[in-house]
DNA sequence: TATTATATTTAGACATAGCTAAATACTATT
DNA sequence: AATAGTATTTAGCTATGTCTAAATATAATA
C-alpha cells in the first residue's frame, strides 16, 4: 500500500492531466496547497517508484501503474460521495470533503458492499463517472454551459466539485446532473446567462457556467460548431 | 484536532484503565504494538498536553480532557461498527478493523447522521455501550460466562472484540448479545463448558468463555456470590 | 542577443512517530 | 541489605512529508 500523500499526488496528477496536457510542478503544488519544493521532492519519489515519468523542468505523466492507483482512489472517492448522498442524505456540496479523508482507508470489501448497495452505479452525485474496479473510466464529451447559445436546450452532465459554494449556487437553481434546461438569453463578453429549469427562470453568472458541463444539446447551433 | 496516534493512545489508555487500575508503559506498548520507548515518549507528549497525568515509573491516568477525547473516538468507533453491520451487512468479526481506520476521519456531521439513521442506538454489534455525544457511557456489570455454574441460564451482554477469530467462534454457536442460553455443565479447573442456545447444544472452550460477558443470571448461585 | 521574469530544483531545517541500545529506577528474593 | 530481574526512561538514529531560502534552468521581452 501507498501513503496517503502518494495517493493524493497521484489523484491530483490524474485530474490535471485530464484538463491540461502538461502537469507542471507548480500546478501540482497549487492543487495540493503545498510549496513547489515539496512537490518536487514527491515527484522524485513517485518517479523512483515508477508511478510517473519525469523529465526535469518538463512536467510529469502517470505510468500505467500510477494511473491504476489513481483510478482506484478516484473510484473510492466517487463511490463514497454517492453513498453518502444516497444512503445518508449528505448534501452534494459536503460529500467531497468527507470522501477526501475516507477514500484512503476504505477496504476493498467495503467498496464492494457499497457498490452493490448502490446497484453498481456509474456516476457520482456531481455526474462524474465512477471508474470500474479494473481501472477503466468513461470519458465525457460534455461542454461548458457557458458555450451554449440563446435558444438552445441541454441536459446537465457534470458539475465540478472543486468548490462547495459553486455547488450550493447551482444547486439552488436545480441544475443537478440529468436536469434538462433551456438557455433563454446569454449576454456577450462573458455576461450573465438566463436559463429556464422546469417552470422557473434563473440568472447564472459566467464564472459558474464555466463549471457546469452539459450534453444532449438541442436547438440552434452551439458556438463550438459555428 | 489531535493526530491519529494521539487518539489511538488515548483510546488504549481508556480501555486498559477500564480493566486494570494501573496503566503502565508496558501495557500500552503491548496494546499498540510499539516499543516501550515509543510509549514513553508519547506519554510525555500527552502529559504536556494535559491529556494524562503521569508520575515516572507509576503509570498514567486520563485527565477529564483526555477522557473526553477518548470517549469521542470510542463513540465514533462503535457507531461505525454498528452502522457497517446494520446498513451494509458487514460481519461482526470484520467491523472492528474497518472502524479502526475510519474512526479518525469521521466528521461530526456524519456521526450525527449515522446516529439518527440507526435510531440513536446504545450498543455496538458486540454489545459494548456507545458513549453519548456529551461523553457519558454506560458501565456494564456483566460477568464472564466462565464464572457461571451448571444449571444457570443467562443472557449475553457483551463479547470482547479484540480477536476476530473469537467472534467467529462464538458467533457460530449463536452467542450474540441479547441471546439467552443455559449452562448445562461446566468442567472444573477451567474445563470446557456445555451450553444450550435455542434448541442446540455447544461446547465452549474456557479461553473463549472468559471473553463472553453475561447478565440476567437465573438459577443456582453464581461462583461470585458463594 | 542580453536581460528579466518565472518555474523548478537543491540544500538544509523541522515535526511526528517510530526504532534499538544503553542507562536507570523500582521490585522481589535471597 | 545486597542482588537479580523487570520496567521504564534516555539518547540517538531513521523515514515521511513538509517548509524556507538560495541556486539554476527555461521562457519571454526588449
Amino acid at each position: 500500500m501507498y501513503t496517503e500523500s502518494i495517493e493524493d499526488y497521484l489523484k491530483a496528477i490524474y485530474e490535471i492531466q485530464k484538463e491540461n496536457e502538461k502537469v507542471s510542478t507548480n500546478s501540482l503544488s497549487e492543487m495540493l496547497s503545498v510549496a513547489p519544493a515539496s512537490a518536487t521532492s514527491m515527484i522524485k519519489k513517485l518517479s523512483e517508484k515508477k508511478l510517473v515519468t519525469h523529465k526535469r523542468y518538463q512536467g510529469v505523466k502517470l505510468t500505467k501503474a500510477g494511473q491504476k492507483i489513481s483510478l482506484e482512489i478516484i473510484r473510492h472517492h466517487r463511490l463514497i460521495e454517492l453513498y453518502l448522498a444516497e444512503a445518508l442524505g449528505v448534501p452534494w456540496d459536503q460529500v467531497h470533503e468527507e470522501a477526501e479523508k475516507w477514500e484512503h482507508v476504505l477496504s476493498e470489501d467495503l467498496e464492494d458492499r457499497m457498490d452493490a448497495a448502490l446497484g453498481y452505479p456509474t456516476r457520482d452525485p456531481h455526474g462524474s463517472p465512477i471508474p470500474s474496479r479494473d481501472g477503466t473510466i468513461l470519458e465525457l464529451d460534455s461542454i461548458p454551459l457557458a458555450d451554449l447559445r440563446a435558444g438552445q436546450s441541454a441536459v446537465v452532465d457534470e458539475v465540478s466539485d472543486h468548490d462547495p459554494d459553486l455547488l450550493r449556487y447551482v444547486g439552488k437553481m436545480g441544475l443537478y446532473p440529468k436536469t434538462k434546461f433551456k438557455v433563454l438569453s446569454i449576454e456577450p463578453f462573458n455576461g450573465p446567462i438566463k436559463i429556464k429549469v422546469e417552470k422557473s427562470e434563473h440568472i447564472l453568472g459566467p464564472g459558474a457556467a464555466q463549471y457546469v458541463f452539459v450534453t444532449d444539446i438541442k436547438g440552434s447551433k452551439s458556438e463550438a460548431s459555428q
